[in-house]
DNA sequence: ACCTGAACACCGTTCAAGT
DNA sequence: ACCTGAACACCGTTCAAGT
């Protein structure tokens, strides 16, 4: 489980010890087993959490993560199998921050609209994330496994029938991913430029549409009040 | 435009010719501009789709593009400027693929069921392309431009508001894009295993959501019509 | 068990040279 | 204008050697 280990490996150590040649960051362990493992999970973490938001995922590749934590590449090799396993510990870590306070405390709507934006808003800063969510086993992410048990939680308590639960979760969670790359989409997106003329009708829908807020925030809360309304009308139903 | 151009670069030329040793297909043309061009991009779309089907996206390599249309990787340089390009081109390709005929014949709900159930399943088949699409301007992806052009004009003509049709569109999209990971997902991939006695609630959800056809299309058909009754309601109002 | 260092088999992209 | 061929600056990953 994270953040539950003993080490604390977010920082490397840069004291002067056996293995670790004396003075200033830039000296080099020599080969062989340290004295005390250098790394672990949770630092793992914790570092690629720290490029990722000073250089994007971009910068986010084995060989930068191992010189933050001041290691060989293949050190890294000894705690994940890939870096695919990289992605999922800092995802099941971005999980644990969303919003799911609301559940047990204010309606299901209030509940759900909470969740959803605060969700949303996660991972708008995360999106190379999104494909491995979408295809990861939940026995691999302990937080987001803890994030579904609220969620269905719930439901069931607002009357949801239990074996629509995890479809509403899920086209939840589909209209979320979804709308997460909206939020990194260049404003202008929509511009027909030169095609306008031969798109007449979008081209007008698009000059018409400006409002208040950013557009991705329009088209979330659109979507999200027609999912809440739509699939709130199943509370109460039998299967 | 695609399908315009002239020239057919979808299959390389084999037969013996200036520029080219005479034989088999492993002849080598020298260095040098050839008398005709031997690459375009309706070829190098052709190209890139059947790459991808015959070995998936992990095997859309530039190399592996030139391989198959037999000239030098760099040779591709010369008609797009990065592999993102290629993407595009394919992008492009596959949109006119989704079937958008029930816009002016069906009803609106209708049309928006047709036009989104095949959405999804073209770019189920095609999700390493989703976060390129996302972020894509549609001066960029003319058949892109050609759909919302018509999807905008359905709308426009059962009633709905000009000013929230792009809004409604992307609620829509945002959701068909999310949908699409899940169709990719392994069954089991909200099997709690071990960790199924520290969530209950969410275990019995899981256990009891067993229902015909695949959870990815149960999931879709209830976001899908929450969707549509909920943005529907917005026909003949004001914005 | 857990590091280093060297190596492997790739990647996308650039650019001079050639016709 | 549009190809080839060589090169560049990376990638993720493996594995023997070391303690």
């Amino acid at each position: 489980m994270l953040g539950t280990t003993k080490e604390r490996a977010g920082m490397p150590a840069v004291s002067a010890e056996e293995g670790h040649t004396a003075g200033t960051g830039t000296g080099r362990r020599r080969a062989g087993r340290p004295s005390a493992a250098v790394l672990d999970k949770a630092g793992i973490t914790t570092a690629a959490l720290d490029l990722v938001s000073r250089k994007g995922y971009d910068g986010l590749t084995m060989a930068a993560l191992a010189k933050q934590l001041e290691v060989a590449p293949s050190a890294l090799y000894n705690h994940v199998a890939s870096k695919r396993d990289v992605l999922l510990l800092v995802e099941d870590h971005l999980t644990s921050l969303v919003d799911v306070s609301a559940f047990g405390s204010k309606s299901w709507e209030d509940a759900v609209r909470t969740w959803a934006w605060s969700y949303r808003d996660v991972f708008a800063e995360h999106t190379p994330l999104i494909p491995v969510i979408a295809v990861l086993p939940v026995t691999d992410a302990p937080q987001t496994l803890a994030m579904y048990e609220t969620v269905s939680k719930g439901f069931l308590d607002a009357g949801f029938p239990e074996e629509r639960i995890v479809s509403a979760i899920v086209a939840l969670e589909s209209f979320i991913f979804g709308s997460a790359y909206d939020v990194t989409a260049p404003g202008d997106i929509f511009e027909p430029g030169s095609m306008a003329d031969a798109n007449p009708h979008f081209t007008a829908a698009v000059r018409s549409s400006a409002g208040p807020g950013r557009p991705a925030d329009t088209a979330f809360g659109l979507g999200l009040e027609a999912l809440i309304s739509g699939l709130g009308a199943l509370r109460g139903q039998a299967g």
